[in-house]
Formats: C-alpha cells, structure tokens, sequence
RNA sequence: GUGGGUGUAGCUCAGCUGGUUAGAGUGCCGGGUUGUGGCCCCGGAGGUCGAGGGUUCGAACCCCUUCACUCACCCCA
C-alpha cells in the first residue's frame, strides 16, 4: 500500500517543536498589545480576485505561486499567499474604520505559496502580521518599525540587521521607473537574461539581482531617493528622524523594492544571518492607496510580515518537555487502580496535570514513567496501603515519602499540590 | 521551472576494493530485591538497506530509471 505522507513543503509541527510556537505566539501578543494593537483572525481563502488586485497581477505570487482552485459553484478560490490582503478586505467589509479612524490589527496563521521549498521556505508556511490604518504620519511608520525591532529584539535574536527605504508615490514613483527603464534599456547587453526580461516586465526588480555583472549597472542606476516628490521626501526623511529618536539603527537601501506592487512610500526588510539564502526574517512597508483600491476608503495603511520558521530557526534550541505531570499515580493491583482511575480524572478536573498508567505494570516502570514526565510527586498504593487505609506520596526531588489518608486522598493531594503551584 | 547533494532501525548515523545471519549510539519494552525513578549492567523488539529494473555465482555497495528529501538559482516571510 501506498505511503501517505504530507505534501510537499508543507510540513507538521511535532510536540516537541510546540513549546517554541507557543512562546513566540505569546511573546507577539504581548507586545503588539502594548502598542494598541488588537487580533483580527481573517479566513485561510479568499476570492482569486482579491489577491490579483491588491498584489498584483504581474508579481511571481499571483502569476504562479497561488494555491487557486475553483469551488463547486465554480468560484475561483485561493489559499491565502499572505495576510494584508485579507486583513483589508476584512476592514472595508465591516466597516472599521467607521468605529475608530486609527485602527491596529494583528493577526497570524498560515500562508501558502506554491514555490520549490528550500531552507526557509515552504508551500505552507507561517506569518505574524501587523496592519495599521488611518495614520499617514511619518510616527505610524517609526512607530509599526520600532514594533517589529522591539519584539524581535524580545525573543533575543541577535544580528539582525534592518534596512529602509521610500518607494514613493503615484506621484513621483513612476517618474523614476521610467528613468530606470530608460537606462536599462541603454544598457541591455551587459544584464543576464533574467533582467533583460524583467526590464519589461517588471523593472524595479532588477535592483534585486544577485548576479554580479548586473551589480555594476545597478550602482549607476538611478536612485529612487533622488526622484521622491517633496511630500515623499519629507515624509522619509521625518521617519529616519524618529528612528532616530529612538536609538534604533538602521541602514538605507535605496535598491530595496518589495515583491508586491502595493507599496508605497516607506519600505523596510529585517535580516538576520545564519538563515542560508533565505535570509529576510520580516519585510513590510506602507500601502496609502491599496485600501481605496480595493474598494474602501481613502485610507492609509503600513504593516509587516514576519515569517515565523525563519523566526524559530533563528532562536536558541527549546529543550523544555512539552509535558510535565504535577503527579503521577502509581497504582499497584486491580482494586488500587480502580480507585486511581476516579483520582487521577477528579485532580485534572481540578486543574491538576496528574497522570497515571492504566496497563498494570511494575512499579518500577510506573515510577520510571512518573520520571520521565518531570513529575514533581508520585502518589503509590497497593492492597498493602489499601488495608491501612493510606497511601504514600513521594517527592521525587528530595525523595521523601509521607503517608496520606486513603479516605481523603483528593484534598490532601489537592491541598499540597495547590500550596506547590502557589510558591510557583 | 532549472541545477547540485543525500536516501540503511522511531531518531542520528557506521557499513573497508561487491562476499555468507546488515551494525552502533539514542529512544522504546523487560530484567538486575519480593512493591520505589534518574546513574550503571544485561536482555529484547524493531530494517523488503527509498522503489523498479539490470550486471554478477553473489549487490546496501556497480549501472540505468524513477520517487522522495535537501541545498541553491528564481522569488520572498
């Protein structure tokens, strides 16, 4: 018979990997609610459409990289390649901004993209995400920036470096692509062939290849920062100033362009070595228009992504047992875990992690049991306690064992347990 | 989509120029006091050597095909 096993790229998080998740997920939510952000869960589908909108038509994603398929009613449906879009839609859909102008969401959770995995990448892979809309001020972007550094520097990730740069607008944007397109043209025999493709295509783009002959033309390209129109150059040059302010270091790089059409103005990627290739931990930037674009209103929005596996292989190892029992029950003989059986359900109704072994073995293996969870106490009982009518408990740090009365044995467990776990 | 690397026990890996019942460590199960864990000692279970074909008296090892995983390109989190 056939092997069934996960799809390619996609892969399971297993008990011991999940005390790391659990950290990271728990670390977000603190802080992001420090800076007012509240959690919006958005579906893992969505309309074809609203991806080919606001990423555009012409990226890598939605030419082909989506996980699209059609519905029984013949809907086109996609599995979501990344947060914002979502997060949008959900915005202008119920109407947010009408209850507050300034609005801060976060929400996290799978995304899919049909690429070739490799380290750092996968076909199902998972992103934190931060929106902020309402606010074009240069503080919204400092603020979202000075967010995304805190928490990562929180979790302790070391070496990482942040870079910047301005996209700028509809207004000044596209007086620069031109200028780009014109000097590459001028220059077309001297790039690989992936950028003489991409100067129709998708020119900003070849600001981001790695090939070294296409290196040299790049350095005499022109530079978006000498094209930004006065309002975007105020604009960048106010957020650097808060930056600034807040002792945040960063470096400007004025061939950073995002992969997704949407962005505008202020653009910023976080690196972290030791990721191989995939080296860009969490990337965002602002999107003024996109709302509108999309059908809402005329409001502006910047946010982030970060890429979660990145994240984890970029911290120290978590040995931490998944499990730790508080007490284990070692029953020894038909009556004793008959009674075992009722103690063990009652403690965890209590809120106590007991835990006990139903198959009858030894005592030595129930107690090599009790160790292997870290459990603090081993409760033992047999017909021998069972006729004095007590049980013995003992702590398996010091090694001490106390007698306990069998009749009272769920409070006097409980009652020791709870003066434990308060100390903690 | 295009390249390179790797597929042997649940996990990490040995396996010399092809040679007989394929090994270690770890994990799992049991034993070493009759009812007491961690350390130590002993034993046990567990593998169609990724799959298919070929060469050979004989293949985990050589050849071909295929699949999977992985790294890199591309692109991005």
């Amino acid at each position: 018979m056939e092997k069934i096993t996960a799809v390619k790229g996609i892969k399971d998080v297993l008990p011991g990997d999940s005390p790391v998740w659990h950290r990271l997920e728990l670390a977000a939510r603190r802080v992001f609610e420090c800076f007012g952000f509240c959690e919006i869960r958005v579906p893992i589908m969505e309309k074809t459409s609203l991806f080919q909108r606001s990423i555009g038509e012409a990226t890598d994603i939605v030419e082909k990289e989506m996980y699209t398929f059609r519905d029984r009613d013949d809907e086109l449906l996609t599995l979501r390649p990344e947060a914002t879009a979502s997060v949008i839609r959900a915005y202008i859909e119920h109407n947010l901004s009408a209850s507050d102008p300034v609005t801060r969401l976060y929400t996290m959770g799978p995304m899919f993209r049909r690429e070739r995995p490799q380290k750092g990448r996968f076909r199902q892979f998972h992103q934190i995400d931060a929106e902020l809309f309402g606010d074009d001020s240069p503080a919204a972007d400092a603020e979202v920036i000075f967010m995304l550094m805190h928490f990562l520097q929180t979790l302790g990730i070391g070496k990482l470096s942040l870079e910047i740069n301005s996209l700028g607008c509809k207004a000044c944007r596209p007086v620069f692509s031109g200028a780009v397109v014109d000097y590459l043209k001028g220059r077309e025999s001297s790039l690989c062939p992936d950028c003489q493709r991409r100067i129709h295509t998708n020119p900003l783009r070849v600001f981001d290849c790695k090939v070294e002959s296409c290196g040299e033309v790049i350095d005499g390209a022109p530079r978006i920062l000498d094209f930004l129109c006065a309002d975007c150059s105020e604009h960048f040059s106010r957020v650097k100033s808060y930056l600034s302010d807040l002792n945040l270091p960063y470096e400007i790089n004025p061939r950073m362009v995002r992969g997704l059409d949407y962005y505008t103005r202020t653009a910023f990627e976080v690196k972290s070595g030791g990721l191989g290739a995939q080296n860009s931990l969490a990337g965002g930037g602002r999107y003024d228009g996109l709302v509108q674009f999309l059908g809402g209103p005329d409001i502006a929005g910047i946010g982030f992504g970060i890429g979660m596996e990145r994240l984890i292989a970029c911290l120290p190892p978590d040995d931490r047992n998944p499990y730790a029992a508080e007490i284990f029950i070692a029953a020894l003989g038909e009556r004793a875990q008959k009674i075992a059986f009722t103690l063990t359900q009652e403690l965890r109704r209590r809120g106590i992690c007991a835990a006990m072994d139903y198959s009858g073995k030894s005592l030595k293996s129930q107690m090599k049991r009790a160790d292997k969870l870290h459990s603090a106490y081993t409760l033992i009982f047999g017909d021998r306690e069972i006729e004095e009518n007590c049980a013995e408990l003992r702590d398996m740090n010091t090694k001490n064992q106390q007698r306990l009365p069998l009749d009272q044995l769920l409070e006097a467990v409980t009652d020791i347990l709870k003066r434990e776990v308060k100390v903690l």
